[in-house]
DNA sequence: CTTTAAACGAGACGGTACGTCCAGTCTTTAA
DNA sequence: TTAAAGACTGGACGTACCGTCTCGTTTAAAG
């Protein structure tokens, strides 16, 4: 996303710099959202020149794309306990943990915001930020099916596209976490067992 | 939205004024969208001073919700055919119609945007803007089911949510139009029928 | 060199704006010169934003002509006691007094280093700072003539051309006050009396 | 000026390097003036780091005054045609020859415009570039007086003194060039004859 | 009618942030 | 070690809008 000039020559950019620019542009993007934020402020927290920040970054979606993969570019372990639902706790819950932050509310708005109207960052952001998720949901889907735990037909595919629409959808529009984590649990169910139950869907399974 | 003070005396607001504020929202929304458009643009668009736009709104987005709900405020016509399905891609049809132009881009975009950071007005675009769709889809469903085309036990409430939230989704993140509607019948079909389809959906079931 | 739309439409031009502006102009000015003066220094200390600098001037030269203008812009009182030499002694310490100050200084410089790079705003400073003097002494010397006072034939107009260089070269080149007046007495001298006098040229004439 | 450590150890300065600079920084003081010219652009013209022009000059004034010295600093032969006034028509004209040209323009802004604020610095531009030709009518000066071509007793000193405060204010304030040669020729004639003489000065002197 | 109060268009106001440019310094690799 | 290249902090540039504030001018209801 950054270096532009070929090699060795010439002072090379300092990695403190760096850092400082991608720190103060997660602090301040946690702080006062995405629209508010300026390059400004940035390099006045970072300490550091805003020609500095241009020289790195083209536009504000550039360095904030640049600082949230810095922040989420780590994997997150997939959860192995054997059964299928225990697992998909995990995962739902740790995308629900990662959301109802500061930064993570943020992020999320920010993926759905510049998904319209630039959707190359867009997918840049939903590269770092959805698709770990995703994957993970696909591998334990994977699993459960190998196991036997999940019998009827559904394409894994349609199956994370409908669970990340349904958790999108519901940071959106759900007002409360239990009324999100209701909703989601709701689409997973119809997804595996065909019907929707609005009452504990997974004490019937697991009986 | 606007009326502030109580009563006749002085220069009554100019209704000439209002419309061609609200006409160079609309169209300065469509065309370089909710970010880029300054107040000083629409202003000098709609032949004002900015005073009479502040005078009226006190915010952007105060402006712009009017503004779309003097565009969407009208009810479509629910289409009633006596076949679910038939009506349902009737619906469908009109959504996504409606949101594949300039302004319907930009309003959902608008929509998703301010979902996270101002929930009040992400409020208003919604019950303009998705919630009548949202009343369609609820209709034609208690419709189908008065009529016994539709068995399985699945609540009305979730049926909307899951398609509003897989219309959105596919808005999103689905590249062209064909996947769009691909992806948004398998998830009606999966609510109704209880499983994913593929292939076909609407054939099997009209046989 | 301001007023650039027609008439009283809009709201008017800030009168303490404008003086305000033209303060801090010329105590910068006086302070730190004019190539070291910026435009966000003296919208700072008037207490102005920029915009209203650059909506009244559309170059920092345009701007200091103005300040300068109205600082020098009052005419200085002619002295007439009657004699030529202690009225021009007069003139000449008005001239040197006025320019051995601080804002005197920086104003001399800038018609100086203007006079080549751009001649319209020397033409303006010279016209405020420099013509003012050249006509009282053009004035004196024709009182001077009529009184018949001075009997050699030399053009009034080339006599202040005479005097006004070598004010300048002066006060360019010769470090000490005494040095500049002494070489000022001495063009004058040669120009009345026809004969270079390093010693004493006024007493000899006041015998 | 430039030299600092004292001998052959490390990589030498290049000669190249050397000459690049002063060539790009008299074309481009030629070009867009002194104030105009920045160090940046006199590195890339030169195609040259920045910092290769601070090792060798601490600021763009040393920089410009050793680039004109290097320019001008080679003598001008002092005619000596026996004729007093036929010299002095010559080394005039080399002087409003030299100075015409868009270097010669640039760098008597330039001492004009240092002389207040920089004096040490106008000191050299005029030592390197002024100097020359005080000393020419210096010696001018000296010989028609051996020869007695000059009756009248004048300060040699005195005399170049008013020479080049003329020609300096003729450049400056004389639009044209028949009035700066006229204005020069006058004071000229002042000082040798003791009297103005608006029409040919020369053919009464020569007759 | 004539007040009178508010809205009108216009545009200036003090500000903030933009993205660019340059100053003068610092830090690399190459010669 | 110096050269060359180029990144560094810092700060001014001139522009664009922000939301507020006069102006002089309608416009209609209240007196």
């Amino acid at each position: 996303m950054s270096k532009s000039t070929k090699s060795g020559i010439g002072r090379p950019r300092s990695i403190e710099a760096d850092q400082a620019i991608l720190q103060a542009t997660l602090s301040l993007l946690a702080e006062v959202g995405y629209q508010s934020m300026s390059i400004e402020a940035i390099a006045a927290r970072a300490g550091v020149g805003k020609a500095t920040i241009y020289r790195r970054y083209s536009s504000k979606e550039e360095l904030v794309a640049d600082a949230l993969e810095s922040q989420f570019g780590e994997e997150e372990p997939i959860p192995d306990t054997g059964n299928f639902w225990q697992d998909l706790e995990a995962v739902i819950g740790n995308v629900i943990e990662a959301t109802l932050t500061d930064l993570g509310r943020q992020t999320i708005a920010l993926i759905i915001s510049t998904a319209s109207s630039s959707p190359q960052f867009a997918q840049i952001y939903y590269a770092k930020y959805i698709a770990p998720h995703r994957d993970a949901l696909a591998v334990l889907f994977d699993r459960a099916t190998q196991r036997g735990e999940i019998e009827r037909s559904i394409d894994a595919e349609f199956f994370v596209d409908l669970v990340a629409s349904s958790i999108l959808y519901a940071i959106m529009f759900k007002p409360t976490l239990s009324t999100i984590e209701s909703h989601i649990r709701r689409v997973v169910n119809l997804a595996i067992q065909g019907q929707d139950t609005a009452e504990e869907p997974r004490s019937r399974v697991e009986e």
